[in-house]
DNA sequence: CAAATCTTTGACTTTGTTTGACTTTGACCT
DNA sequence: AGGTCAAAGTCAAACAAAGTCAAAGATTTG
């Protein structure tokens, strides 16, 4: 059928380009030799949110459909990284596993400078210095657990 | 797309000059090849009032557009907001302050999970009793710092 | 096999972009 | 002041997507 032909198409391409595909709809119809609307039919009946995919489009000139396929291993990867934190943790260290979040699509870059506040030196500076790493990699874990 | 590559590169120059950028249509049409109410559409589509820049222009010769991105009231507000917390705050009313934040449209959805997350009880459960309430304050002062 | 559901198609709508002709405004010279 | 030229502004037409929807066809299911 067309449709499962035109759906695994996208899911091949979904893989290829890490969970995040770009297509131009009138482009792909041409090529696969069908109308239009059969690839929003696609996208409608196989793509939706329930089934973990975001859509947005822009029309007009150089418009375009966006894919987006939600990782589900997504919290394991996360949790992984939680295990991963010790009892106590540097600033420095700390960052660094921010920006690896960051890295990894996980937190915007918005959330990073967020995040990245909130275990700074300056945010813990009235915590006993002997307690500081322990309390900042406690906020650390709040954090990744609050991502899931 | 046309559209998009000149406001990129309207976005760049504009942030090498610290928000506010003053160009020559003329000029800056010929440069890129491309008619020059091409470059009044980027900036009446893209650089609106409600994306928060200003633009104000003179015509004749020498004339230029003048694009201002204004973030003012938006961090002056944010002041407003840091100054209004004390030196020690309880998880209730911080997490009432992030809310609000989220309101206004300062935090996304995302970041309010976050940021309560930074300042929970979980998150601040070594820091001794007696200090909980200030590093909670430190800790959400310099969340809002981090939104400038 | 009849009803329900899913697919395919195409006409029409909405949104966004590009272009160019024409208008308005300001600066600088007589 | 008046004329000229060099900007920027305006607007509508042409184009380029994507969205919507309903009708017709195919497939599945009870």
């Amino acid at each position: 059928m067309l449709t499962d032909h035109i759906a695994k198409l996208i899911e091949e391409m979904l893989n290829e380009s890490d969970g995040i595909l770009e297509l131009q709809r009138n482009e792909m119809a041409t090529r696969l030799g069908c109308v239009p609307s059969q690839i929003s039919y696609v996208i409608s009946s196989r793509f939706t949110p329930e089934r973990g995919y975001i859509i947005e489009s822009r029309r007009g000139g150089g418009g375009c459909i966006r894919i987006v396929r939600k990782q589900l291993d997504r919290n394991e990867y996360l949790m992984h990284f939680f295990c991963a934190i010790g009892s106590a943790i540097e600033e420095r260290e700390a960052i660094a596993y921010l920006k690896n979040l960051f890295g990894n699509d996980f937190i915007s870059a918005r959330e990073l400078l967020l995040a990245s506040a909130a275990v700074s030196q300056s945010a813990l500076s009235s915590v006993p210095m002997e307690l500081r790493n322990i309390v900042r990699a406690d906020v650390l874990k709040q954090l990744i657990l609050s991502l899931l």
